[in-house]
DNA sequence: GCCAACGTTGGC
DNA sequence: GCCAACGTTGGC
């Protein structure tokens, strides 16, 4: 949420009643990271809205925790072919602590989580759409564009990334132009 | 607080 | 299946 005080006149010294206050809310843009023999794309549009769990990266758990309502998260593919962008969805429910971290019998269980203390978070997530090709990561490398994004970057490997809507818009173009 | 050893991710 | 690039763990 971004904040702007905008000084309509100058009050006496001291005088704030003449400022308004507006609140803007800025959609922000992510890229999450899933291996389709764990949770594809046609999974995800199958159940329509998941709870994003399992991330145990704190970067990538700190990410989570920024993501606000009706952000939007750019679905890829890793380490099957095709490599690639598949699909977009939207945040729908803001973080909240994860659930496997208190399951024993679960491969993401924590011992050191506490319902006081939870370590880990996630939002749920919404399916919006499944691109009618995957976006491959051989495509993405090849746009002038998306040069700065992190996904491009050598040794790149977090699950949960920002996005510059620059590059979220000009993935829309280049998924449309796919067709 | 350093850092070696180990584990994981993920493209190739 | 290889391995580079990271992240984490734990002894000191």
């Amino acid at each position: 949420m971004l904040h702007l005080v905008l000084q309509i006149a100058a009050g006496p010294k001291g005088d704030n009643s003449r400022q308004m206050v507006i609140l803007i809310t800025m959609t922000k843009y992510w890229l999450i990271k899933s291996e389709p023999s764990c949770y594809s794309i046609d999974d995800f549009a199958k159940e329509k809205v998941t709870a994003w769990d399992g991330v145990r990266n704190y970067q990538a758990r700190n990410y989570l925790r920024d993501m606000a309502k009706n952000d939007k998260a750019l679905f890829y593919h890793s380490s099957e072919e095709p490599i690639g962008i598949a699909g977009i969805s939207k945040v729908v429910r803001e973080a909240y602590p994860e659930g496997q971290q208190f399951d024993r019998k679960s491969p993401y269980y924590d011992g050191k989580s506490t319902a006081d203390n939870p370590r880990w978070f996630s939002p749920d997530l919404k399916f919006e759409r499944k691109f009618k090709d995957i976006l491959t990561l051989a495509e993405l490398r090849k746009e002038k564009k998306l040069s700065r994004m992190e996904l491009l970057k050598k040794g790149s490997r977090l699950s949960v990334q920002p996005v510059r809507e620059s590059e979220f818009r000009e993935i829309l173009d280049m998924a449309e132009k796919k067709k």
